[in-house]
DNA sequence: AAGTGGTCTAGACCACCGC
DNA sequence: CGGTGGTCTAGACCACTTC
């Protein structure tokens, strides 16, 4: 499985857009046909990707250029803590304080989309980012025909479930500001009633299941949520 | 300007996707094309719509399916705070606490790619749902051509910046949360110390000038922030 | 009028799935 | 093996910008 011709081309696109000022125009598509060797489709296709990233933009009847590069390519990505830690420049790790198994109450079995009193796993973790505490977690795991308790629950939950064939592909997020009560303020390190974000978070396969609820409670002291939309909607 | 074909394509495959049931299979894109009248790229094209719209997903080797509708359609994109409240089934309002010009901060200036010092207009908003307080409100924005102390602060910006030629098209945020303060505890009426969220967001045209720098205070007891995000950066 | 990106066609071959 | 989606070609015409 190699990589597809429209990759490589994107590649190259890539290359030259960087070499250019931004707002300078690349050669045309049916220029680049030729220099490439490819055909237009092939062309399009890699510059479509390039406009995805927010690299260059198209102008009908003018040309294509490239875009100036504050916004920078962080495009949103659907990540683990241990990615986004990573990104960061921080070394994660993680504290597992509680496992187990239970009936799910009626707003996590809806969500999850099972049966209420069905049984789920539950997690709760600690996260770390160079050792100090930056959210704490509770994670519900459907059944899945996966055993969740002779999972190690210190590694990645997303690498199990694609051993066992789920792929996750989407998460429908929900992102809040809470104040911190005594117990959570306690794990987390910070005073009483500090501001935090609450990220409610499930997460389903390409074909729309469920597979994991998670709830985190990130410090506002060290957190933020960054993201880049844009105005269509696919 | 008609509606190109794909489009009219992909209308007609998500009502047919609407009378099927969660992981029924389309029929396949050769079937399509004959059924329709149209080419294989077209029919390609319009299905690629839905599968970014988290409608259907794709196999290879094996077809086109529905997929379970829990995700919904709710993608990430990009809105004003009217849009936002009128999809909440709220009305918006808006009161103007202040308006005025000043010479652009070191941070405002280096967000907005402009020079320190340089005039920008600075604006300061409350937003009401319902007649409710619900953010604060303080944008800066850079000169454009466009004289901004004779528009009227209360309606869309974006609005007359699409009248002046400047679209709207992407915007970097950053999400945090923190503890209101005595003064904007108190435009909110909120206590102080409850946690909220601060939303930074600088908006860009698609060419990447910024446009637009927001600092918003949203209420943490009315306001979250919801998105879909997915795993592939496109 | 010439050149650009936007749409669309009619083919072809490849990689993968399920029988 | 036949059928599926994934990639790719070589054309064509349209809509738009620029001169």
């Amino acid at each position: 499985m190699t990589r597809p011709k429209y990759e490589l081309v994107a590649d190259e696109l890539s290359r030259r857009a960087g070499d250019l000022a931004a707002h300078d125009a690349l050669p045309s598509e049916r220029e680049l046909m030729q220099q490439l060797g490819v055909s237009r489709m092939t062309v399009r296709r890699a510059i479509e990707q390039l406009v995805r990233r927010g690299l260059v933009y198209q102008v009908q009847g003018s040309g294509t250029f490239v875009a100036d590069p504050a916004v920078v390519t962080k495009t949103l990505r659907l990540t683990s803590f241990t990615e986004d830690m990573e990104q960061r420049g921080l070394t994660p790790t993680t504290t597992v304080r509680s496992t187990g198994s239970t009936g799910a109450s009626a707003e996590i079995a809806r969500r999850l989309g099972i049966e209420p009193g069905e049984e789920v796993f539950v997690l709760e973790r600690l996260r770390l980012a160079d050792g100090t505490p930056m959210a704490l977690e509770r994670v519900h795991l459907p059944a899945l025909g996966i055993d969740w308790a002779s999972v190690d629950p210190g590694t990645s939950l997303y690498a199990q479930m694609a051993a066992e064939g789920w792929t996750v592909e989407r998460a429908a997020q929900t992102i809040e500001a809470v104040n911190l009560d005594r117990e959570t303020a306690h794990a987390l390190d910070q005073a009483v009633g500090a501001a935090a974000l609450r990220v409610t978070r499930v997460t389903y396969t390409e074909a729309g299941r469920p597979v994991e609820h998670a709830m985190t409670i990130y410090r506002g002291d060290r957190y933020g949520y960054d993201l880049v939309i844009s105005r269509d909607a696919g």
